[in-house]
DNA sequence: GATTAGGTTTTG
């Protein structure tokens, strides 16, 4: 057996021959003596079987000697090998790259292809019985990663081989010509994967290392995700099977067969997570110390040049730079140029330039709503970056590269009503091609740039601002803070003009004053609907709550306590109730009791008092009747119910009345003198204060400035386009109002996705324990966009507090 | 199965 495998675990001395006379391999040449002679080394390349008729193979294979002396010849510590007959066939199904090998009985030729692959001028010719190759599988660790070149005894090598698989490092100033090695470096410069002529995509970075070698590397894969991660410059980077190629007089590394990398972040102290899109790469403790090696060597070299990642509030002007944002949205322009609507939560401090691109062609949300400050900035990619670009989604977060920073940008064909005068705006490019690294890329969402991305992001949602950072942004004046029209939730429909001002000029001009403002809706009082029915008297201006069903109910029993006779004058019907469960209640009577000068005008059932009904009874009948009053008659006189309860049913409408300001008239004269039977001329026929529904919320508004509480009452019905008297009866009418406020105010939302609102402000005073307080409330606003179909029943409004 | 590109002095 001309191929003989040492298997795992086995000592060299017991099946490989005594090998006294090695021979390195620079040292070969054509007059080499050979016979006894030994050459050992590991395999960088393994050519492809071929036949040359029956039983007749050749194969070719490159070994390169590891731990060659470097004093000697190190450009020619590789060496072609070639394989005939059996042995080839024997070798092809035994050898694979990255094992070692020991050949004994071999010939030294001159190599053909020296001058074109740079190896060894010699080649190992190896037929014959004579011949025999030794091999030690799979890769094995030779040396750590240091630059020194410490020889390892073969022992080391065959214990550890096949059970740990692990990958020698190559310093980057011990490369030579024509070999397959393994690199972990630090990246000076990089390109994002570009499209070639050819099949692939192709990477082009510039790396250097501990040994202080810059070397050129170019990455040739036809999968994107396969090519390497790179964020920035310094970030590191292992590549696995590059081979080593001399272009220009210089080592330069290639994408080889079996080719795979790994990069990670450069920071040091930061975790060592790999990027990586496979999903079986070897990892482990000495990945983690060669990458924290690097880190802190690459801290002290300045390798970076000064830091191209600017924010937008640092951009200078004709400069070139790179950005780190989120895109908004998107469109394209023309079939070489798409424009991207980026933002990075910093305000630039030139005017941007604004591209007007049609609506339906943009993608994503510009979500202007949320840039108050106009933090969107407007980047036009050419050419080669469209097709990238077609890949985006809103919302994800970029890189964009060698971004050119253009004052008084050139306008576009499109851009071209009325944007009259830009000529000082900023305009950003990313020029066609990929010179200087130009070039896009999505960043992860857990990358530390991204993290701190989404933090400035995020507190243009928060009230508390403590990023000196924002302040700027926060503070620039009111006229240039501005929502698009078509965000604005609410409208305003007042008659007068005055200036739009912010929040805190609200409270610094105070009371009495009318304001134009426009906010974000922070949070509102009370969050349960019906907690903001209200009832209001006219009379004595007071609001009071919509008493609930337990509290009308217990009005309704105390009521059918008395069980005396009512007195005459009035058309009667008496119903006797059965007993009903529990067997102890008592019996008693319900009494229909109508008046008989409605009687005599054929009106019978337009108003009918009822006595002895519970509530629920009275609220079953008044489905039936137009006009049900409750009423009791103690003393045997007809009254009212005690104004806590309804002193009207209509349908499935309850009115109440004002205790302190209701006079109730008693007795036989109860309901004469109706004429229109509707809630005001019977409160008026029973001498009751009549009490209006009203909606009262409190809004706590917000806009860059601060925040304020403002009360939505007088104009409640007409903001919500509901009234609140079918707010109080209707389903329906109280699921508009919810709606209205999860639109100002989504359950879960952050500010930066609740809408703006226009709103007029009507700054008052109230007094309160002998204090003077300002108050605000919302006044002439209406939502907009929703249930246009509907409009406020036409009340007489509450007049302010 | 080889080929692609080989930083760069950009510019709508």
């Amino acid at each position: 057996m001309p191929v003989h495998v040492v298997k795992d675990g086995a000592g060299p001395s017991t099946q490989v021959p005594a090998q006294p006379q090695r021979i390195s391999i620079p040292l070969l040449c054509p007059t080499s003596a050979c016979t006894g002679k030994t050459v050992k080394g590991r395999v960088v390349h393994k050519g492809p079987l071929v036949s040359m008729g029956e039983d007749n193979y050749v194969l070719k294979t490159v070994i390169q000697e590891e731990d060659s002396q470097q004093d000697m010849s190190p450009d020619h510590s590789s060496i072609n090998v070639i394989l005939f007959g059996a042995l080839a066939k024997d070798y092809s199904e035994s050898v694979s790259q990255g094992d070692v090998l020991l050949v004994a009985g071999f010939t030294v030729g001159k190599s053909p292809t020296a001058h074109k692959d740079k190896l060894h001028a010699c080649n190992l010719q190896l037929a014959g019985d004579d011949a025999w190759v030794y091999v030690w599988p799979s890769t094995v660790s030779l040396r750590a990663f240091v630059p020194s070149k410490r020889t390892s005894p073969v022992s080391t090598e065959v214990t550890k081989a096949a059970k740990v698989v692990k990958y020698t490092y190559a310093p980057l100033s011990d490369l030579t010509p024509g070999v397959v090695v393994n690199v972990y470096a630090v990246v000076t410069f990089f390109k994002q994967p570009f499209r070639t002529k050819g099949t692939d995509y192709c990477s082009t970075l510039k790396i250097t290392d501990q040994s202080n070698k810059k070397v050129g590397c170019t990455i040739f894969c036809d999968k994107l995700e396969e090519h390497p991660k790179i964020f920035k410059m310094g970030d590191i980077i292992r590549l696995h099977r590059v081979k080593t190629q001399l272009f220009n007089g210089a080592i330069s590394l290639l994408t080889s067969h079996g080719f795979s990398v790994v990069t990670f972040d450069g920071t040091v102290g930061s975790p060592v997570v790999p990027r990586t899109s496979s999903g079986s790469f070897k990892f482990g403790e000495e990945d983690c110390q060669a990458v924290e090696a690097l880190r802190t060597w690459a801290a002290n070299q300045s390798l970076v040049p000064a830091v191209p990642c600017v924010p937008l509030s640092a951009v200078q002007p004709k400069t070139y730079f790179d950005l780190t944002c989120q895109l908004l949205a998107k469109a394209p322009v023309d079939s070489s140029c798409t424009l991207l609507k980026v933002w990075d939560g910093s305000k630039c401090p030139h005017p941007l330039l604004d591209v007007f691109v049609e609506p339906n062609t943009l993608e994503g949300s510009p979500t202007l709503s949320k840039d108050i400050a106009n933090l969107t900035a407007n980047v036009l990619v050419y050419d080669n970056h469209v097709e990238v670009s077609r890949q985006l989604k809103p919302g994800s977060y970029l890189r964009i590269y060698n971004l050119h920073a253009v004052p008084g940008a050139s306008r576009l064909p499109s851009n071209d009503s009325g944007q009259s005068d830009q000529t000082e705006h900023l305009g950003f490019y990313l020029h066609g091609g990929s010179s200087y690294g130009k070039g896009l890329r999505v960043l992860p969402d857990d990358s530390p740039d991204i993290l701190d991305l989404k933090r400035i992001l995020e507190t243009f949602s928060d009230s508390d601002i403590n990023d000196s950072s924002l302040f700027e942004v926060w503070s620039t004046p009111p006229e240039s803070i501005g929502a698009s029209p078509d965000e604005i939730a609410t409208e305003r429909k007042c008659d007068h003009t005055v200036e739009q001002v912010s929040l805190a000029e609200v409270k610094s001009r105070g009371p009495p004053q009318v304001f134009h403002v426009q906010a974000q809706l922070k949070s509102y009082q009370p969050q349960r609907l019906y907690q903001s029915l209200k009832l209001y008297c006219h009379e004595c201006k007071t609001i009071r709550d919509v008493p609930d069903d337990v509290t009308v109910g217990g009005v309704f029993s105390e009521a059918q306590k008395d069980v005396g006779p009512c007195n005459n004058g009035y058309w009667t019907l008496e119903l006797n109730l059965p007993r009903e469960p529990p067997s102890e209640s008592p019996s008693r009577n319900l009494t229909l009791l109508i008046s008989s000068q409605l009687m005599g005008k054929g009106k019978a059932k337009e108003l009918i008092f009822l006595k002895g009904a519970t509530l629920e009874e009275t609220c079953r009948i008044a489905s039936a009747y137009s006009n049900i009053v409750p009423v009791t008659s103690p003393q045997g006189t007809m009254t009212p119910l005690d104004l806590s309860a309804p002193f009207l049913f209509r349908g499935t409408k309850r009115y109440y009345g004002c205790k302190q300001c209701s006079q109730l008239k008693v007795g036989e004269s109860l309901g004469e003198g109706v004429e229109v039977l509707d809630e005001k001329s019977v409160a008026d026929a029973l001498g009751v204060q009549l009490l209006q529904y009203g909606l009262l919320m409190k809004l706590e508004l917000q806009d860059g400035t601060g925040s304020l509480e403002a009360l939505l009452w007088r104009d409640a019905e007409s903001f919500f386009h509901v009234s609140a008297e079918d707010a109080a009866n209707d389903q329906e009418a109280q699921d508009r109002v919810q709606e209205t406020m999860d639109r100002l105010c989504p359950p879960g939302s952050s500010m930066a996705e609740r809408p703006w609102m226009d709103l007029c402000l009507s700054a008052y005073t109230v007094e309160e324990n002998g204090q003077r307080l300002a108050c605000y409330q919302i006044c002439h606003t209406d939502t907009r966009g929703t249930n246009p179909h509907t409009h406020p029943h036409t009340h007489a409004t509450p007049s302010d507090t």
